[in-house]
RNA sequence: CGCGGGGUAGAGCAGUUGGUAGCUCGUCGGGCUCAUAACCCGGAGGUCGCAGGUUCAAGUCCUGUCCCCGCAACCA
């Protein structure tokens, strides 16, 4: 074991529910740049990621598809590892929670902690809907009654195991205070702290018996484990913890030194987790860094909307080291990202291909041609080297303290410029000129190894970004120090970034994606229905006869409808983006009669009626207008 | 008055502790020819959402206001 310091980054567990897209990738080419920058920095790093791969909506999509949980998961976690490997990671351990040593921790844990009274079973406390099938809770009564249909509810229980997160509540807003690195970036803790601690924290259900495919509750085979604690428990089981007997692994390497995730999921990392580790009785990791969001266009993506964007797709057709700088440089700290085929591509031939990759070019070049392959080191005199000198210098200062921040695009641009003013230099120095006057040769000897000196920093600085096209450009001589080498004698690389034809890729992208499109379609996400199905949807034409916006409501119109029964029916939609009321009186829609209501802000809603997502953006009621209300609709 | 994030050149974005508004693409002009029609220099283009205020000085602080976008807690 080395006497170096550790380092223990984790990335968020993916949920192996469907194949990764470029957003969730982002997590781990992260989190694999910080773990190569702190391993250069010397640090003994272990990184590790993995599959979330409980829950109902795993069992509910194996069913549909006729394999067993397992096997569906087996095969989900193969593709995330797949997608992982597809972007050169370097994750010391790729955990799955169906793994039996996690499963076992995660049900000791389970059991530890009810036996000191931090879990306690109880009875999901008393308000029943009959009608509705529904529990809530008292603040949720509206009037003591149910909150969706309005009528009486019952005091019913259904047990359930609860984590008593208020005991912890003010330890952890003093860990917050006294730890104000704990969450980054900033605003994301203000956000906590605001709506989550101040407020006060409920017990937390940990515990589901409306499914099975979970870790089972060890004394009690009617409960699975829900989500909670079986995956954000991973952090320290795939360690070697276990509250019988840990590891020296797990002694070593916890608490956790950064867990990289998503914005989305900051609060079970911040407030959830840090309580279960307290109740285990362990140290809180030092650092959460809640990412923000790749978005495709104005949305976050998603199969329904039909913008999925795959990582290992996009490496295969660009290369793995462009997409990991895509993200890396172009993924804000703070703000959303939004990937586009274009603005990826523009940032290809930029940053890639006519910086970074000419600049090595036309430097290899230089020194084949002019001195048959080898430089050597002399003295430097001359002020326009200093100045080169200087300014790697800096961008190295510089770069340190982005990455050190997490900062990484702006730890991009800083190797950027660098490359820039490289590529100044040549036009400062003109070495062709200096090629074409025997006197000169000394001049040009320094020039060039001058040139291949900061090439070779650049490589070294962008070792954790672009792995591979590092190891190419500075190939064993990584090193932040300037004029180590007494001589360089480049090879031949070819082209590191070939420019890219962007309105021929583009066209290709397009021809591929409507080749794809016509078959696949939904049919993933989308079970077939038999008509027995169908017959339980009850159609029914209803005219509107008045329409008002809900004033706390900017998408939804309230809509009263005759269906040809004696009360008139209340309806809201999401449709106030694009129609008034009064484009709406009147008229004839078809309404799903027998849709159990809901209650949407604060309008109660029974049914629904049809409408055409005509376009990204383009909602179209149907319209029946004629057909007698009350009018059956099969 | 639920919470939070935004509104900066045609587009996409930077702008820590207040002190001449920057970057990439695009655009216009010049230079160079080693290099991946790449590289280098220069120009045009912004009343920093709007209105007030603090200050010698505000994109940067305060107040008000208008838009856009997320999140609202066992969705039992």
């Amino acid at each position: 074991m080395s006497d170096n310091k550790k380092f223990y980054i984790t990335t968020a567990i993916a949920y192996a529910s469907s194949k990764p897209h470029i957003g969730n990738a982002y997590d781990i080419v992260l989190a694999d740049m910080i773990a190569r920058y702190k391993k250069q920095m010397g640090f003994d790093v272990y990184l590790m990621t993995g599959s979330d791969e409980h829950g109902q909506k795993i069992e509910e999509k194996a069913k549909a598809q006729g394999i067993t949980p397992k096997a569906y998961v087996d095969n989900a976690a193969a593709n995330i590892k797949a997608v992982w490997d597809s972007l050169n990671t370097s994750y010391d351990k790729f955990i799955r929670t169906t793994d039996t040593d996690h499963e076992k921790a995660v049900a000791r844990i389970f059991t530890k902690l009810y036996e000191q009274d931090d879990i306690y079973k109880s009875t999901y406390e008393g308000k029943y809907c009959i009608p509705c099938e529904s529990f809530y809770t008292e603040s949720q009564l509206i009037d003591g009654k149910c909150p969706d249909c309005g009528r009486d509810v019952i005091d019913s229980k259904e047990e359930a195991y609860f984590l008593r997160l208020s005991k912890y509540q003010d330890r952890l807003l003093k860990h917050f205070e006294e730890n104000p690195d704990f969450i980054k970036p900033e605003s994301r803790k203000n956000e906590m702290i605001n709506n989550f601690l101040k407020p006060g924290l409920q017990d937390l259900c940990v515990s589901r018996s409306s499914f099975k495919w979970g870790v089972p509750v060890e004394f009690d085979d009617k409960h699975v484990i829900y989500v909670w604690i079986d995956a954000l428990s991973n952090y320290i089981t795939g360690i070697g913890y276990n509250p019988d007997s840990s590891t020296e692994k797990f002694d070593r390497l916890w608490p956790a030194d950064l867990h990289v995730i998503g914005k989305d999921i900051v609060r079970f990392h911040t407030i959830y987790w840090p309580i279960i580790l307290m109740a285990l009785g362990l140290p809180l990791p030092k650092q959460v860094l809640g990412h923000p969001w790749v978005l495709v266009g104005e949305d976050k993506m998603s199969k329904s909307k039909g913008n999925v964007v795959y990582a290992d797709d996009l490496a295969k057709r660009f290369g793995i080291d462009a997409v990991r700088y895509y993200l890396l440089s172009q993924i804000p700290f703070a703000n959303d990202g939004t990937f586009t085929y274009e603005s990826f591509m523009n940032i290809f031939n930029t940053d890639l291909a006519n910086t970074i990759g000419n600049l090595v070019s036309r430097t290899v070049a230089m020194t084949k041609k002019y001195f048959g392959g080898t430089v050597t080191k002399n003295e430097i005199t001359e002020d326009l080297d200093k100045e080169l000198f200087s300014f790697a210098k800096e961008s190295t200062k510089k770069y340190h303290k982005c990455m050190d921040a997490y900062l990484n695009a702006d730890a991009c641009s800083t190797v950027l410029d660098l490359a820039k003013r490289c590529n100044k230099y040549i036009d400062e120095t003109m070495p062709w000129a200096l090629a074409k006057d025997d006197t000169k040769q000394d001049r040009l000897n320094d020039v060039l190894y001058n040139l291949l000196d900061c090439v070779r920093i650049i490589g070294t600085l962008l070792k954790p970004i672009m792995p591979e096209t590092a190891e190419k450009i500075a190939g064993n001589n990584l090193s932040e120090e300037l004029r180590i080498l007494d001589s360089y004698t480049p090879e031949e690389i070819g082209t590191l970034f070939p420019r890219l034809d962007v309105n021929k890729v583009l066209e290709e992208i397009a021809a591929e994606q409507s080749a794809k499109e016509e078959p696949k379609e939904e049919i993933e996400g989308i079970a077939q229905i038999g008509i027995e199905d169908f017959a339980k949807v009850e159609l029914k034409a209803a005219k509107i006869t008045a329409c008002e916006p809900i004033p706390k409501a900017k998408k939804l119109l309230k809509l009263t409808l005759n269906d040809g029964s004696a009360t008139p029916r209340t309806v809201a939609s999401g449709i106030a983006q694009w129609y008034k009321p009064e484009d709406l009186i009147g008229r004839t829609v078809i309404v799903v009669s027998n849709l159990k209501s809901a209650k949407l802000c604060g309008v109660e809603s029974n049914g629904m009626i049809l409408a055409a997502d005509c376009a990204k953006d383009d909602v179209k009621v149907i319209f029946i207008d004629g057909i007698p209300e009350g009018s059956k609709i099969r």
